[in-house]
DNA sequence: TTGTGGTGT
């Protein structure tokens, strides 16, 4: 399509009719596939409307006709909503009606919903109560490249649920490269031989939609970097003197490198010449504050450059448009586990060549781009074609636990994209049988099991939570609970405040250790601070975290008191003694996760092998305490980090996981 | 002395 330059008198429609789409070309074909073979899987450029507009083609074709809905999956729920609104915007209803959206905490749909969007993660969860997805004559899973967990495991049981009911029709969305892997997946059968069929039996078909983006030229180093953070400020300021106006978008793999660059930018940009353009540094990760984040949406001052220095969130997570050049330093943290000592790690590792192609396609959103690769052509051929998949680098625990629940007792066989490794799935095993989810053949427990399957907290924490009635801490286990299952920490961090974000939170420590210190956080926060922000502000609390803190613990609240659990006035003892009930309750479900302090103030694991330190943001960091038992345990760089650290009784492991330890102790 | 990104009736 022409590019017209009518002046600023004109301004684009908000939404091009979709028969100007590359997609309104294929309309037929797509039609005649999906209706022909139960699975399509659609390769479609950024910008090919797969998203918005098939559901769309499926709905005008009939297939919702007999009160089926159209489901769309998502692995975000930022996406769930806005492709909803936007959906909902052509088609011309109300959002919640004919099109609407469901993700934890927001179910906008209605009796009269058609088309679906909704996060991979509920899907799964829709399936405990309804195993087949009857209410679904389509599932499109989207994004399936990125291979999240929730997306393979959803693609198993929908694989499993196509035997039952062979009219579904299943819809996968996938980049170049993995297409192929996806259809042959789905034309296996579970035992991995191929179908006794010739090729045009085959069960799906693969469809390519061309997309409207610019071209983007890729320029590689001659020779390899040793500081690529260094070379990418270089890069930066090339850009600026050398390069016409447009937007620089910088990868690099965390806080701070991204630190350390704004700060080499700013130094630099002094000996600018006085009279040229010049630059706005900006940094973007997921740690910065909601106000923050908006920030890198902003149009820069005039007569100015924006540059963006963001980790991996600006890959796939977050669109901002206006980018001409990307600076991609081929560098990404990535999460691994490993399942000999149960630790996660935290390290910055190649990018896959898919990444590499996603970054470098941010350049080309409004017109063509550049893409400045920090690396030379040989490291880029020598780069995998896709990242490792999630579900073969994590923890599976709650993965194993929801499979249980769904009635896939062995979950070995369980039909796997890519299985994961047998020691992962030895370890959640182990885990879970030691929780009394499962028992010693591996089913799982009633109603024990179940339950922990039901709540949407880790196994460990579940347990405790299911505990928490017995010690008379219902109350602040279900604060507990929503508190250490934020992801990101309640804290922010703004520039140069570190001294006042130690001290408020200094403000709110118990001697016992950081889970009764987010207690105090989140019980000062509802009394004091729940409507204003400006309580989170002067604190340095994240208001957002805050409010799903809320949310968490006010779900949680409703599960348990569906299965009848309710606190047990007589147990209530006074607040002085209630801080020992929550410790005590808090082993019962990470005894697993238990250390003894050393004279030297590092901690040990109970089998003595690991060295673990606390982290700096807990309030055990320099210290003095014996046993505790933590949250959550990270390698990163050369140290291994423990974090939410409570101080507990050696005996109190004895009195509530002797099968545990018994052998060990 | 410090954490990439997601997700849950």
């Amino acid at each position: 399509m022409a590019e017209f330059d009518l002046g600023s008198s004109f301004i684009p429609a908000l939404h091009k009719p979709s028969t100007l789409l590359p997609i309104a070309k294929h309309h037929d074909n797509l039609l005649y596939l999906i209706e022909t073979y139960p699975v399509t899987i659609v390769v479609g450029q950024t910008g090919s409307g797969k998203t918005t507009q098939i559901p769309q083609f499926l709905e005008h074709a009939g297939w919702c006709s007999d009160g089926k809905i159209i489901g769309v999956t998502q692995p975000r729920r930022v996406a769930a909503t806005t492709v909803a609104i936007r959906v909902a915007e052509e088609f011309g209803c109300e959002l919640g009606k004919e099109v609407g959206y469901s993700i934890r905490f927001e179910d906008v749909t209605s009796a009269s919903t058609r088309i679906k969007f909704l996060t991979d993660g509920l899907l799964i969860r829709e399936a405990l109560v309804d195993p087949l997805l009857s209410r679904y004559s389509v599932i499109m899973v989207d994004e399936a490249h990125e291979r999240s967990t929730s997306t393979d495991i959803l693609l198993g049981l929908l694989k499993k649920i196509r035997r039952r009911r062979p009219e579904l029709r299943i819809i996968i969305s996938s980049a170049t490269l993995q297409a192929e892997d996806f259809l042959s997946f789905f034309s296996e059968h579970s035992d991995g031989s191929e179908p006794a069929q010739d090729g045009e039996d085959k069960v799906g078909r693969i469809i390519s939609l061309e997309g409207r983006t610019y071209p983007i030229d890729v320029l590689y180093l001659d020779s390899p970097t040793e500081d690529y953070v260094e070379k990418a400020v270089s890069t930066v300021f090339d850009i600026h003197t050398k390069e016409p106006d447009g937007d620089v978008l910088v990868f690099l793999t965390g806080r701070d490198e991204i630190d350390t660059a704004i700060q080499a930018i700013a130094d630099r940009s002094a000996q600018l010449h006085p009279k040229s353009q010049s630059i706005m540094a900006l940094p973007l990760y997921a740690g910065l504050s909601t106000e923050q984040h908006m920030y890198v949406f902003d149009a820069p001052p005039e007569n100015t450059r924006k540059v963006i220095l963001s980790t991996n969130i600006a890959e796939a997570s977050v669109t901002i448009d206006g980018i001409v050049y990307v600076i991609d330093s081929g560098f990404v943290k990535l999460r691994a586990f490993d399942p000999r000592t149960g630790i996660e790690s935290l390290t910055a590792t190649p990018v896959s060549k898919a990444s590499a192609a996603q970054r470098a396609g941010r350049a080309g959103r409004t017109k063509s781009g550049k893409c400045f690769r920090l690396f030379t052509e040989d490291a880029f051929q020598g780069l995998p074609d896709a990242n490792t998949p999630e579900i073969q680098r994590s923890n599976l625990a709650p993965f194993i636990l929801q499979l249980k629940a769904l009635g896939i007792d062995n979950v070995i066989r369980f039909d796997y994209l890519t299985p994961p490794p047998a020691e992962l799935m030895i370890k959640a095993t182990e885990l879970l049988y030691s929780l009394g989810a499962l028992d010693e053949y591996a089913k799982l427990t009633k109603p024990m099991g179940l339950r922990m399957a039901e709540l949407a907290v880790e196994p460990m924490m579940a347990k405790t939570l299911l505990s928490a009635a017995s010690f008379g801490c219902l109350g602040e286990m279900l604060t507990i609970a929503a508190m250490t299952s934020l992801g990101g920490s309640v804290w922010v961090q703004r520039d140069g405040e570190k001294r006042q974000t130690e001290s408020a939170r200094r403000k709110f420590a118990a001697e016992e250790g950081d889970h009764l210190t987010l207690l105090n956080v989140y019980q000062t926060f509802v009394t004091k601070g729940k409507k204003e922000s400006r309580f989170c502000h002067e604190n340095h609390l994240n208001f957002k975290s805050m409010t799903r803190a809320v949310s968490i613990r006010a779900q949680l609240k409703r599960y348990l008191e569906r299965f009848g659990i309710a606190e047990d006035e007589s147990l209530k003892t006074s607040s002085a003694g209630r801080g020992e009930q929550v410790r005590r309750c808090l082993t019962t479900g990470y005894f697993a996760h238990a250390a003894k302090m050393q004279s030297d103030g590092s901690f040990r694991n109970v089998e003595g092998g690991t060295v673990l330190y606390a982290h700096p943001t807990s309030l055990m960091f320099n210290r003095k305490a014996d046993w505790v038992i933590f949250h959550e345990v990270m390698e990163t760089g050369s140290k291994t980090f423990i974090r939410d650290i409570t101080k507990i009784e050696k005996k109190w492991l004895l009195e509530y996981a002797s099968g545990f330890y018994q052998a060990k102790s």
